[in-house]
DNA sequence: TATAAAAGGACAAAAATAGTCTTGAAGGTG
DNA sequence: CACCTTCAAGACTATTTTTGTCCTTTTATA
């Protein structure tokens, strides 16, 4: 339960490969695949929302491929796993009104809004530098 | 992403109904699938595996039913999810040995470790009884 | 123009979720 | 005992989500 799914998995891994590039060089995906052990046209899809959202940048044509598109001190574990996921919600109560008609009068409710809030916490507090760097 | 499924809110709802009970009173499954809108069959498959744990207790036969194994204050959240959803487990890294080569120099598993001992704690924190409550 | 790459969309297989149905077992009641 | 009530258990089915694949298009370079 609560699970991330090999999708979330696969972008973490990713983006930290591209983290711990020199900074400057690119990385094809099918390098990256390789390198993360992911299958390459699934990973690319993953990389095509990471170009959307600004995550990545990425260029086509010779020469091309994927580079951070901003340090990666400044992209958090959470954008990264929200890119692929989708939201962290615990509950569909929380998606908003209308979609749990018990909320006005459900106590259960609170409890995913504080175990929404503190996960998120965590996620953004963790930058994809940090992971990136080898230590042991 | 880190969602409840239906079979999870499902449970949470059905135990509720169990601890708004007066006590000592017993209720079929078909009562209670009807009072808190749940396909009565499913409902029984999750009431099964609550009893096989002793969070309620069963009876067959004319009179027979279910009410709560023991005092809905001593029945935590936690326990109602975990029995259903599994264990709270935000990714498989955490499965143990094995289950993740890259465990041992991998950065990301300390931050799933904190994720899951905060959520566990959050669910731990809460009873059945705080749920049942009718409050506004 | 030919080639190299990512972008995008349609499709397919596998797994998990959600739910049904049928039969069996246990317990009461006349 | 015969019968009815209720949960237990397992097999089965349908739907949705996850996990991919493949093919065509677009953009860029040489």
């Amino acid at each position: 339960m609560m699970g991330l799914t090999r999708k979330g998995e696969y972008a973490i891994r990713g983006i930290i490969y591209l983290a711990r590039l020199p900074q400057g060089k690119v990385a094809l995906i099918s390098e990256i695949a390789a390198a993360v052990d992911v299958p390459q046209a699934f990973l690319a899809k993953i990389f095509q929302n990471f170009a959307k959202l600004g995550l990545v940048s990425s260029a086509r044509g010779t020469g091309g491929g994927f580079m951070l598109g901003r340090p990666a001190a400044k992209i958090t574990l959470r954008e990264v796993v929200e890119v692929v996921e989708g939201p962290i919600m615990p509950n569909r109560c929380l998606l908003g009104v209308g979609s749990c008609d018990r909320a006005a009068h459900c106590n259960v409710h609170p409890v995913w809004q504080k175990v929404q809030s503190q996960v998120v916490a965590i996620l953004d507090n963790v930058t994809i530098e940090e992971l990136a760097r080898e230590e042991r």
